[in-house]
DNA sequence: TTATCCTGTTACCGACTGTTACAAATCGTT
DNA sequence: AACGATTTGTAACAGTCGGTAACAGGATAA
């Protein structure tokens, strides 16, 4: 096996600030301050924002860190179901029931601020822009589901570690950050889990991708040395 | 190969009528309609009732048949993402876009009633219950997702089809009909697609489930001769 | 520092599932 | 009824990917 990545110390030097309020989707916190009581949370690597089965009360909005989303069945089996960085909301999925569906673990120290929901639905009557977007969010959640639905039922191992690499840099890129040298912050097993694989093949994969000069990558450090090659292989245009 | 389920004349006998408004998270379409003008449209078999990439103006509900969710990929790639029966949204996974994300096919004859979105939006500001209803549909749809991610994840094509089937079951329950004895709606390869495996690999397991006295099959004609058996498969309790 | 744990990596084997090919059954249309 | 097209079923073969194991490298704590 050859070398592998060595220590980088520039590391993502053409950081611009991340604007949220860009986006169509996003939310004007400080208009919705006026509405609702918004909480910080600090965040410490492996803590839990909600448990499935806790009481359901709040939305949150990831400020700074990020956060795996856990699926679990009655039987002991897990799933991570997604991941969610600065400016995505988490407890989307459970609003309507009386208790969270799905379990949160920080991956890294971070901030959520907890936005309590029966204040934002009152919210919602008063200002119907927020309305709409909250529903837009919702939307843009189902979206991206379908989207790694499509990935995990069309494309095989090798494919669907490219793709997530080119997702996780594009991520990166929307804030701020190098699109093409990052750190993935979730272990081998999340990926796995996420991509309907085992941890093994993960590895395997990561380590061919490398030996095939597409990527450089050392424990969670990723260099994207070939992107055009990734996408022509997730067959993604451009 | 042994023989398999015969045609059978008495069919779901104990049909009870179908309540939508039982469930908190279904609309009340009269009081909607005091706000809304909605259009009905009568499906055929094989017709879409969007394409992805026509422009988005209205959600869809389902009132009659079966309709199956596609989501394409720019390379041609197709993902069947679920099913959509009576009772069900469609096009919410569009909501805040100016085009439909995904197509969807009807696979029966039926009929959808055409919410016009924007009319929605306001109906949503005059009835505040109307607003928790849609976030929480929304939020339903999420969900399923991810207890289909799940699945896939983590279960082997055995298991995901004695899941489906479980799953068919259910719905078949929930509109007053036999969770035992159904017909499946879908073609193998859509049934196949949205499992994430083959045709082939699901008519095997079908084959293997019948042989093994859990189900008895004949085309698309199920009889479920072991619930306990399947969800014991699953990992579902009870 | 040392010890311990966790994460990541690699190798080997084989089972499960995809691939390919073809046959049979059903459906729709002429 | 006959024809073609579509869907479903079966089989043989091949390959990917999962399972298991062992080990290495970092991280963390004492």
């Amino acid at each position: 096996m050859n070398m592998r990545l060595e220590p980088s110390s520039s590391f993502a030097a053409d950081a611009r600030s991340y604007h949220p309020e860009d986006a169509t989707w996003a939310i004007d916190v400080n208009e919705l301050r006026k509405h609702v009581t918004v909480l910080r949370h600090k965040l410490a690597a492996g803590q839990s924002i909600y448990h499935a089965g806790q009481s359901f009360h709040s939305l949150f909005l990831v400020h700074a860190g990020f956060v795996k989303l856990v699926e679990l069945a009655d039987d002991g089996r897990e799933q991570v179901i997604g991941f969610r960085g600065r400016g995505d909301f988490l407890g989307t999925e459970s609003i309507g029931l009386d208790a969270y569906a799905c379990g949160t673990v920080s991956l890294e120290s971070g901030e959520a601020w907890e936005l309590p929901f029966p204040a934002m639905l009152q919210a919602c009557h008063q200002m119907p822009e927020l309305n709409a977007r909250l529903a837009a969010a919702l939307a843009r959640e189902i979206r991206t589901d379908h989207a790694w639905m499509l990935t995990i039922g069309t494309l095989n191992a090798e494919q669907r570690v490219a793709a997530f690499l080119l997702a996780e840099g594009k991520r990166c890129a929307s804030m701020g950050f190098s699109a093409k040298h990052f750190m993935l912050r979730m272990r081998r097993a999340d990926m796995a889990s996420f991509l309907a694989l085992t941890n093994e093949t993960v590895c395997r994969v990561l380590t061919k991708l490398h030996d095939m000069r597409l990527i450089a990558v050392a424990r969670r450090e990723v260099k994207v040395l070939d992107e055009g090659a990734l996408r022509s292989m997730t067959g993604q245009m451009a």
